[in-house]
RNA sequence: GGGAUUGUAGCUCAACUGGACAGAGCGACGGUUUCCUAAACCGUAGGUUCCGGGUUCGAUUCCCGGCAGUCCCA
């Protein structure tokens, strides 16, 4: 039984017949207050017009004793302050749910999302351009978002909206044709692209408007359906596509479909009909409009004065189509913030459409880079290729001067590369690329940032690599004790990497927390599912970031101040097993936020 | 002009949605490796939580009014 079904019973066996729900156990604020503790009591003084400390004493007078009940887990029970309930578990009762924790799969996570369909979109890149630092946030904060629904047991569609449709590409197929040579055709790729639209949109603000013109008409052709302009299209899409697949598979992304605004082209018309029918759209200065003022939302056009569509028109079309596909419980958007406005009104419209998936904007703040947008005009695109380029570089610096300290002499003999020689390439991708990813999930998503290559990339500290150092660690002292195992050939090839999820090692015997830097650790882990179950609530990677940050914290102390492997056979073994729990918790945890776990570093 | 969002230590950020003395990292200063991985650990210094009101037993958190930054709409 959970603690706070314990306290909550006890404030109805106090006070019968009335709402107790919002009773809640939390963990103490420090060591001193005890294990645990419960606010509430305060909260009904008033109500029963009466002093605090008597309903906190009438509450603990209805707890349940050892005596008569023999699951009572608490050691002592006081009552501080104005009204505090302060709670101190038994070490029976802890080592029992550690054991319990210890026994379930992905370490106690509940699988509360059983049976329920959710979307998630994000990253939606433009095609035809490279992923630069300004898409990291919405790529990796998403797919983090991805990773923890799906822990809960939720079966998840992870869409990439591309931004493959539009006036860019009228631009880039006359470009194609007469701006770039024969070998760049044949050999077509992104970043030739990317020069092939320069050269093409340049030519476009010539004087004479020519060149524009053409572009136009070979728009216009595209948008009919002419075929020489489609496939053409298409491979632009597709080289597109595999380009940033790349990239999703440094960082370890997975979609499932990759729907651009162009699949929801042939069905945005019939949207604005329906609008139009409902009496939700009117005209409006030759656009066509649906009026939120009563909302406070403004006006949304949904129809342009020129007959196109904009995003508004193409995200009901294509909410309506994951409706009618997946019949989701909810949709989650992750964008940037300044977009807010936009899903506000168009949830709205689709609301009214009749639309009931649950529709959740997560906004992310904006990136800067020394104070400045991100942009072309700025020159400051860093590339997202060469940010990752430059992880790997800082961190295999650092690997390769761990295997040589000064001297020249190996300390430690060098760890047996792979058979390909890229030992050190892959632990320098697992840090380097944990590191970019930790800087940004381990800050509340809304938070503007600021890009700097130190910020992006710290080893130390509250950083991706303290974590994975905390991991490696516990790793090694498992293999030493002899109670660790390698992956069976999960981890694909690379058997430094043992990242393979489902991979566990146990610690031998049974729990025994004693020493108060054990109880800390161990009272910490037992909030991981909680701590994984608050993320997703408030759609924060930070939160589980922020948890297991505490979390190492509290081991790494546990590790350098408690002797474990020369400890007497039974503490030994104790303290093993929740150095076990903890490596197992870490791994999940980093799991989720979709951060690499070496087994050495 | 209207709206969104942010404002916490020198810097970057937390604070479990209203709880006890506001915590970490970096930076600064000092300590710890014949000992399980020093990307670590331990300690010291550093705060008018932007300002002013209000609600509350209790406010960084909620409400009102300002100020400042960023952004969106017009």
């Amino acid at each position: 039984m959970e603690l706070t079904d314990i306290i909550k019973a006890a404030f109805e066996k106090a006070y019968p017949g009335e709402d107790f729900s919002f009773v809640r156990v939390l963990p103490a604020t420090d060591p001193k207050f005890g294990d645990y503790q419960c606010n509430d009591a305060l909260k009904l003084s008033k109500k029963f017009r009466a002093n605090p400390r008597e309903v906190a004493a009438k509450v603990v007078a209805c707890l349940p004793t050892s005596d008569v009940d023999v699951a009572s887990p608490f050691a002592k029970v006081e009552i501080a302050g104005p009204g505090f309930l302060n709670l101190t578990v038994s070490t029976d009762w802890l080592n029992a749910q550690l054991t319990t924790l210890n026994a379930q799969s992905k370490c106690g996570i509940p699988q509360s999302g059983a049976g329920k369909k959710i979307v998630i979109d994000y990253s939606s890149p433009n095609a035809a351009k490279q992923m630069h630092i300004g898409h990291i946030r919405s790529t990796v904060i998403g797919n983090a978002i991805d990773r923890i629904f799906r822990s809960l047991g939720y079966e998840v569609i992870a869409d990439n909206h591309l931004g493959d449709w539009g006036t860019q590409f009228g631009i880039l197929i006359k470009g194609y044709r007469e701006l770039l040579t024969q070998e760049e055709r044949d050999n077509l790729s992104v970043p030739y692209l990317e020069k092939c639209y320069v050269l093409s949109a340049a030519k476009a603000k010539e004087e004479d408007g020519v060149w524009k013109e053409s572009c136009k008409a070979e728009l216009v052709k595209l948008q009919q359906g002419d075929p020489d302009n489609l496939a053409l299209w298409r491979k632009f899409i597709d080289i597109s596509i595999a380009e940033f697949n790349r990239m999703y598979a440094k960082l370890g992304v997975k979609f499932d479909t990759y729907r651009g605004e162009s699949y929801y082209n042939d069905t945005m018309p019939g949207v604005v009909k329906r609008l139009q029918e409902m009496g939700l759209a009117v005209e409006s200065e030759g656009a066509l409009v649906v009026n939120l003022e009563e909302e406070k939302l403004g006006v949304a056009i949904v129809r342009k004065s020129d007959g196109g569509f904009n995003y508004t028109t193409s995200d009901l079309a294509c909410v309506e189509m994951r409706v009618k596909e997946y019949d989701p419980e909810r949709i989650i958007y992750v964008t940037d913030a300044r977009q807010q406005l936009h899903f506000k009104q168009w949830f709205n419209i689709a609301g009214k459409m009749g639309v009931t998936a649950k529709l959740v904007h997560v906004p992310f703040g904006l990136m800067s880079f020394q104070g400045k947008a991100i942009s072309t005009r700025e020159g400051n695109l860093i590339k997202l290729d060469e940010l990752l380029a430059e992880a790997k570089k800082r961190s295999l610096a650092i690997v390769e001067s761990r295997q040589q300290p000064a001297g020249g002499v190996a300390v430690t003999a060098p760890v047996a590369e792979d058979s390909d020689g890229t030992g050190n390439d892959a632990l320098a991708e697992a840090i380097g690329y944990g590191a970019v990813k930790y800087t940004d999930l381990s800050h509340d998503p809304i938070t503007d940032i600021d890009f700097s290559w130190d910020k992006a990339l710290a080893l130390e500290g509250n950083s991706g690599p303290y974590l994975q150092y905390a991991y490696a660690r516990v790793c090694s002292l498992l293999e030493k004790a002899g109670t660790y195992r390698e992956p069976p050939s999960a981890a694909a090839g690379n058997s430094r990497l043992a990242s393979a999820a489902g991979e566990t090692h146990r610690g031998t015997g049974a729990f025994a927390v004693t020493t108060p830097s054990e109880k800390r650790l161990a009272l910490q882990l037992l909030e991981f599912p909680g701590a994984v179950v608050r993320a997703a609530e408030a759609y924060k990677p930070s939160v589980l970031a922020d948890y297991l940050f505490q979390t190492a914290q509290l081991y790494s102390s546990f590790y350098q101040n408690s002797p474990i492997l020369k400890s007497e056979e039974s503490v030994k073994n104790a303290r093993l097993h929740l150095c076990a729990l903890f490596g197992n918790v870490l791994k999940t945890g980093l799991g989720l936020l979709g951060i690499e776990t070496p087994a050495h570093i």
